[in-house]
DNA sequence: TCATTGGTTAAGGAAGTACTTGACTATAAA
DNA sequence: TTTATAGTCAAGTACTTCCTTAACCAATGA
């Protein structure tokens, strides 16, 4: 019997891989994020994706190799210019481990104040 | 006017500082992520927390000081013994960064749908 | 008191990251 | 055809990360 919560199944949890190693590292990076945070809005192009960071272009490249490694970002070359997108369903791997870990600590919680509610004294009170 | 999107305020957003930085890369690395699952359940002595682990002690504990770094994790000694418990809410630093990109992502998926439904021909039609 | 347990400090090394410059290729524009 | 644009490749360097071993300290427990 599985449970389902949004889109995340709870049976067999992990499956994250070795991949979120890559997405984390690939987010710990200020300029990425931002590279991200642009792509976020649509598509593109290298060279303007490079424009408002201060760095040469072969190290904006390198950047984006790390975003493609991890799956973050696909891009494609046409003619001379190559246009960069984002892949959102690695942001959410990332966004999902993270909820993982809130829920089962709110769970924990919640266990707890039940625990607390219960066990000292004052055995029958209403809830709350 | 500012719009709140559950505990998160969309104008003026940055303010993540160069924290994300940090709590990104310590999430980056599966020995410190398996740490923060252990903790989400409780409260920890690093030596319970160097059990599973297949590494020395004064690794551990250099993980752990990249969890406190960040605020991810703090630590108190009692004793001999420290005992390591979670600090959620950097937690959902990074899980607020990265819901803020999704639904930006959505939100531009949203108009684009609009726009293209609008746009070509056909002006009045049911929606859909 | 003495040994053990639990943790800490320091030093060092292999590998990885984030850049750089310089030389180069291919497309597009004049 | 020439020149500029957009990107690529290679090599090198400073810095960081993740781990190790060895020596050490301070609270317990026998």
């Amino acid at each position: 019997m599985t449970i389902n919560v949004c889109r995340l199944i709870v049976k067999n949890m992990p499956n994250y891989g070795g991949s979120l190693d890559r997405v984390f590292q690939a987010l710990a990076d200020r300029t990425r994020r931002a590279m991200v945070q642009r792509l976020i809005r649509g598509p593109v192009p290298v060279s303007e994706l490079a424009r408002p960071l201060e760095m040469s272009l072969p190290a904006v490249m390198q950047h984006i190799q790390v975003l493609e490694a991890c799956g973050l970002v696909r891009s494609e070359k046409i003619g001379r210019v190559r246009t960069c997108r984002i892949e959102p369903d690695v942001l959410r791997t990332a966004e999902d481990w993270l909820a993982e870990q809130r829920t089962s600590w709110e769970r924990r919680l919640d266990q707890l104040g039940d625990y607390l509610l219960d066990d000292p004294g004052t055995p029958e009170q209403g809830s709350l």
